[in-house]
RNA sequence: UCCUCAGUAGCUCAACGGCAGAGCGACCGGCUGUUAACCGGUAGGUUGCAGGUUCGAAUCCUGCCUGGGGAGCCA
């Protein structure tokens, strides 16, 4: 204790500065706060357990479970630092507020100072002795969230309180680091960090639906001779909507500084109702020049490998209680996919094997129509059981901007499937040829006048390009097993929801 | 939007045409090492909403609402 407090003296004493005239109560103020216990996380606690040992600690944060007896109890404390809660054993002869710690209910957060101690022999490898333990915020026995399992939908009903659960504790922990892995991944191999608009006039991409974004007044907006609303007098003086993808600017980008990626929410208005699918969402969309989609694939690649191995080394705890409790298994297979090479079929390939499996599919396997939920189940869990890349659509199935193969009926477009959660990368070599592009612009009725912009980077020292978009969510959902969209988004937001 | 299943105590569920119940939680009490503690007791209900059938409806029928699962759309 008293090693730790003349630390945390000098440190504050630091801090303060060093006061020109002494005076008393500054003085005493400066001691008083020098003297008083170290404070720690449960995170330092678990991590570096042997250096506090048989050390007097002081620890903030909430009770998961309060048991008392006669003249002891125990507090599960968990303060949001680490997965893990810990141990705190208080005793009568100890505790001058006994009755009242005793009685406090699950979910008040306390002020917690005692000595750690190991306990080998325990279930727990050690546990904080109380000397003191202060109340900090009383939870009222109505609290919902009990120390029992508790159903995901239920949870979400009270999705202001579920991350104080274990599985939700996991869940956002992970989604924070594997947004840094994200970021470390790009920023370790150059890529630079481009914030695409969120509010834009593109809606010719044809990516969903979109919401509109206008300051008119709903109940009477100008309108034009035709009757229709007249958009020019809105805001930005055009239609204009949250974005459903950065990918043209990112392209932009790409043609200026070679390897770049978005990473920011992205909104679609579509009226679909999965555990795969919100309202609002967030999509990491790399884009690289003088590349092609073979690039694109080995890119995608190694940024799923990579993101895998991150989560697997740094949130070992999480990613435990995720096998253990949540998707039995989760480990060994991503550990697989790690150590094993991606398939990578064209879709013509992939129509083959699926007119040749015996499986009977409720949809028609013909070429030209999109390959069914169960089709690319069938591929990526029964043929391969790996991630699998489907590469080379028809060209009427996918989007304007997708380069044209030599056939020329496909376009160079490449889907990656992963086992359970489906279609996890969307991308593709882009339509780099000025003349092409403006033929496929015709071809889906789209007005070239508001790609202008677009169709300039073509002209201007336009090189080969590819990219992919990466659903965010989709891929912590593959990560962590938890199959609803709505448990690893903190306030989901889905068609006819958006609580909190 | 379509298909499908469900909605009963704070939570998880039982009762399936005849007295609305259990476990957990809450509250009160007991217990000298608990760990989703244990033991005893108490309280807690417009059975999602509206209508219908019936002597009688949580239970059967119709409509609506909400939620789950699946499909489409996609990431």
């Amino acid at each position: 204790m008293l090693i730790g407090s003349t630390c945390i003296f000098k440190q504050d004493f630091l801090n303060e500065g060093f006061p020109g005239n002494w005076r008393l109560d500054i003085l005493i103020n400066v001691i008083s706060r020098g003297m008083r216990m170290e404070k720690v996380t449960v995170r330092q606690l678990v991590r570096e357990t042997e250096a506090y040992e048989d050390r007097q600690v002081t620890l903030e944060g909430w009770i998961r479970n309060n048991r008392d007896q006669k003249s002891f109890g125990f507090i599960a404390l968990n303060d949001g630092t680490a997965f893990e809660s810990i141990q705190i054993v208080y005793e009568k002869e100890f505790l001058s507020n006994y009755d009242q710690v005793a009685g406090l209910g699950v979910g008040s957060a306390v002020n917690v100072t005692g000595k750690l101690v190991l306990t080998p022999e325990a279930r727990q490898p050690f546990e904080v002795k109380a000397g003191e333990i202060n109340l900090e915020g009383v939870s009222s026995p109505d609290y919902p969230i009990q120390p029992k399992r508790h159903s995901r939908e239920f949870l979400r009903e009270v999705a202001h309180l579920r991350p104080r659960t274990n599985l939700f504790s996991a869940v956002f922990r992970a989604r924070s680091m594997l947004a840094f892995a994200i970021h470390q991944f790009f920023q370790d191999r150059g890529f630079i960090y481009l914030h695409a608009p969120i509010i834009t006039a593109n809606d010719a991409e044809g990516a969903g639906e979109l919401f509109r974004v206008t300051n008119l007044d709903p109940k009477s907006p100008p309108l034009t001779d035709d009757g229709l609303v007249d958009y020019s007098q809105d805001f930005f003086g055009k239609r204009t909507n949250l974005t459903v993808s950065g990918q043209l600017e990112a392209e932009a980008y790409a043609l200026a500084f070679k390897k770049v990626y978005t990473f920011g929410p992205t909104f679609r208005a579509e009226n679909s109702n999965t555990a795969r699918h919100a309202a609002e969402f967030w999509m990491i969309e790399p884009e690289i020049a003088f590349a092609d989609i073979n690039d694109n694939m080995d890119l995608a690649e190694d940024m799923i490998k990579y993101l895998i191995n991150y989560l697997l080394e740094k949130a070992e705890a999480e990613m435990s209680f995720f096998n253990q409790f949540v998707d039995k298994g989760l480990q060994e297979r991503l550990q697989n996919i790690i150590n094993s090479e991606f398939a990578r079929i064209t879709y013509t390939q992939a129509i083959e094997l699926l007119q040749k499996s015996k499986d009977k599919f409720e949809y028609p396997v013909d070429w030209s129509s999109d390959l069914q939920t169960e089709h690319e189940r069938y591929l990526t869990e029964k043929v391969f059981n790996k991630p699998v890349f489907v590469t080379d659509y028809p060209k009427a199935i996918k989007a304007f901007y997708m380069r044209v193969n030599d056939d020329p009926k496909t376009v160079a477009a490449m889907d990656l499937l992963v086992p359970g959660v489906g279609e996890i990368i969307g991308g593709s070599q882009r339509e780099e040829r000025a003349e092409v592009l403006e033929q496929s612009i015709a071809d889906f009725n789209i007005d070239k006048d508001d790609l202008w912009w677009y169709l300039e980077l073509r002209k201007y020292g336009g090189v080969k390009h590819a990219g992919f978009g990466l659903g965010f969510e989709r891929a912590l959902m593959y990560l962590t097993g938890v199959s609803n969209i709505r448990d690893v988004i903190p306030f989901p937001r889905t068609v006819n929801s958006c609580e909190f």
